[in-house]
DNA sequence: CGGCGAATTGATTTTTTTCAAGCTGGGTGG
DNA sequence: CCACCCAGCTTGAAAAAAATCAATTCGCCG
């Protein structure tokens, strides 16, 4: 039932050991310890976590990390870069369903045995750490504090979609990118943008953020000009400069700071 | 810390047994059961769950079962009726994230301390089993199967979530419309239509229907009407005619057989 | 110095909203 | 039993928003 790991199989007891430790060292290290899956498990159980991953993916920009229609084979924990879940339907133009951030949980299905609902694709260079499937569904039915902690962890993707489909369903496309910018400089920073000139990574093409938000890149471009003129953002080679937060907030059309904790925190 | 249940304190301990007994059946009865959060426990467990729950609450249309801002106090299964799950922004034109059918569980948050972040709305009279808060916590901590299920069962909720984001965005009108309907259809029959004149139950307003797809009431009744004219539907008084189903599907823009299964089954 | 994907911009068309005026049908009170 | 009432639906005409199409331009990389 132990889900095996690759490992050399002609190693001694001691050297397995010690790759336990470096498994578990790199897990207690882990910048997604404490915030994805991983969160509520003592240190005393991480060792199990530490066995069950595999090591950590490295993807370039651009390459697929699982795509709609495949077999689900693990979940993921991104370690470093930016994630696009995405459908793409038959050919035309796609519909961007979140992003992942460094520290966040993905790739958990409804029915784990069916084929992928959706894309994940790196949107820049990406580390990510696996979790094959068959071991996490092991560890949830075992152990009732993941299971229960990962059930309000999807609950909270569950609201970040419902947030998203809140701005993108009958705003107009001021309040769209307004509020897009907003949730991705918080899920970054962990705080609204108060001060002027606060400036944060954003590598994301026009395109990419058009498919975010339902609107064509060219209306897009438009809409960033705008703000550009108001003198509220700059946006240039995947960095954001919000110049007056609270004209940026104003523009949102909602009141964020309520929503903020619960909704963006990762 | 097991939870306590409001009962006389002065029953006897046989009416007491014969009470337990009762939920119990209830429970084993419930329409819910195998479906939501109660499909995991075993029949050894589930007078547990018997115990925790209220009983069934009834609301009639219109009412609300709670509200945006509200702290969190119970997690719901519908018996019987519609809820809209719903954000009002600021006194303007709402949004329905979802809706929830008799089976469904609903409520669950992503942190239960916290603030209600979005409204349920009896659409039709409601009769829902309530589960007090603390206690499902305290179930999901300790019980594995559940917790793991409903990590599954929010991960549905979210996939529902996506394929809305999905249609309501960069898609016509036409499209929208037509895959909602299928939506509804297919969570009540648990089919796609495929026969001549299926009829089923639809009890939403042109409004309610607009604020789920992003449409004003205005362009939703149009749309209605062309599809009317082209004798694929007919839609009145709360009763769904599908008169040409492979037109509906066609009209709908997507093929929506491999998905039916996961992201629309309760 | 090209080459190329991405961004910008303009002109035009399409889609959808908005606003306002009737219409309808089921429920209510006289 | 009927008149009326009212929420919800329908319809029309005009305005607004966004998409589309088609060039350019920009900036990075080899």
């Amino acid at each position: 039932m132990s889900p095996t790991i690759e490992l050399p199989r002609d190693l001694g007891r001691a050297l397995d050991a010690a790759e336990t430790v470096d498994r578990r060292r790199a897990c207690l290290r882990c910048p997604g310890r404490l915030r994805t899956i991983c969160a509520p498990v003592p240190v005393a159980t991480i060792e199990r976590l530490a066995q069950l991953k595999l090591p950590p993916r490295r993807l370039p920009a651009g390459q697929s990390i699982y795509a709609e229609g495949e077999p689900c084979n693990a979940y993921f924990t991104v370690l470093l870069g930016w994630v696009a879940l995405t459908t793409v339907q038959g050919g035309q133009a796609g519909v961007v369903l979140d992003y992942a951030l460094p520290g966040d949980f993905f790739g958990l299905q409804p029915n784990p045995e069916t084929p992928r609902l959706h894309s994940a694709i790196a949107v820049t260079d990406v580390t990510v750490c696996p979790l094959p499937r068959q071991g996490a569904e092991v560890l949830l039915q075992t152990d009732p504090a993941v299971a229960a902690h990962l059930a309000h962890l999807v609950a909270l993707h569950e609201a970040r979609a419902h947030a998203h489909l809140v701005n993108s369903t009958g705003r107009g496309a001021r309040e769209r990118v307004a509020h897009l910018l907003i949730e991705l400089f918080f899920r970054q920073t962990h705080h609204l943008p108060h001060q002027p000139d606060e400036l944060v990574e954003l590598p994301l093409t026009l395109t990419l953020m058009g498919e975010t938000i339902g609107l064509t890149a060219a209306h897009l471009s438009r809409t960033l000009r705008r703000l550009r003129e108001e003198g509220i953002i700059r946006f240039r080679r995947g960095h954001l400069h919000i110049c007056d937060p609270d004209a940026l907030l104003a523009a949102s059309g909602v009141d964020l700071r309520p929503l903020a904790d619960e909704t963006m925190e990762a």
